[in-house]
DNA sequence: AAGCTTACATAGTTAAACTATGCCAGCGTA
DNA sequence: TACGCTGGCATAGTTTAACTATGTAAGCTT
């Protein structure tokens, strides 16, 4: 019983998880510099390319992968891995390249905003 | 009918929203550091101190401060402004200015991994 | 008196990341 | 052979948070 999510709830709680809408942004970004990859491949990649500080869970993976699919962003087709294992492979489209360029310029202006008022004296 | 958040949906769409979980930090440090505010100068402040990057709407505003009060973050009392207008006043709490740190460097850890994986080559 | 502004509040909607769970196939091993 | 482990994809259902829309009320200006 109970799914659902407690989130990063409260008090001395040092989970990490992935900040609602940087999700497509991590995942963009990944494709953009590795090429053709699988879903375990991404979630991977983004768990190790963050040193383990972000994880991203199947449960989040692959309903982004799907919406992104739906926006046009990637494309799939299904292979085998080194593994011999059937995988869905993704490839960055046009549209996508050009919303990662989006959501890096986004991102940037939003967290430097931040930034700049969690320095203040 | 229809309320409800487009969101920052999809494409070729410039406005800019808090992101999810940092409305608590940009609440906290303004507190901290203009001291005893009512909603609408915490409103205010924010918006001012972000260039107008940020803004927060009142939907968003106030059930985050009663939020924060359970939490025991805030306390607040009713006065006056010097507009004569009635209106709540918060203070930060131990506990609050607790939190804040906490989020400052949950924060920091976090888009400072985001960071620097959309760095990357 | 009408209307504007300040100020607080709440109901209802949506999106996103989560937990939990399920399925299926290849591989290793007892 | 059977069993379990791991890799890999998928979906149902939960929660949170910021949103839109709306309502209240009081002070000031005209």
């Amino acid at each position: 019983m109970t799914a659902g999510t407690p989130r990063n709830s409260d008090l001395g709680d040092s989970r990490d998880e992935i900040p609602p809408g940087t999700l497509y942004l991590l995942i963009l970004k990944t494709l953009a510099v590795r090429g053709k990859l699988h879903g375990y491949e991404i979630a991977d990649n983004i768990q190790r390319s963050t040193d383990d500080i972000l994880q991203v869970e199947e449960g989040s993976l692959y309903p982004a992968l799907q919406r992104m699919l739906i926006k046009g962003w990637v494309t799939a087709e299904w292979g085998i891995t080194s593994g011999n294992r059937r995988a869905r492979y993704y490839t960055l489209t046009t549209a996508g390249r050009k919303q990662l360029r989006l959501e890096v310029s986004q991102f940037e202006r939003v967290m430097g905003a931040i930034t700049r008022v969690i320095q203040t004296v």
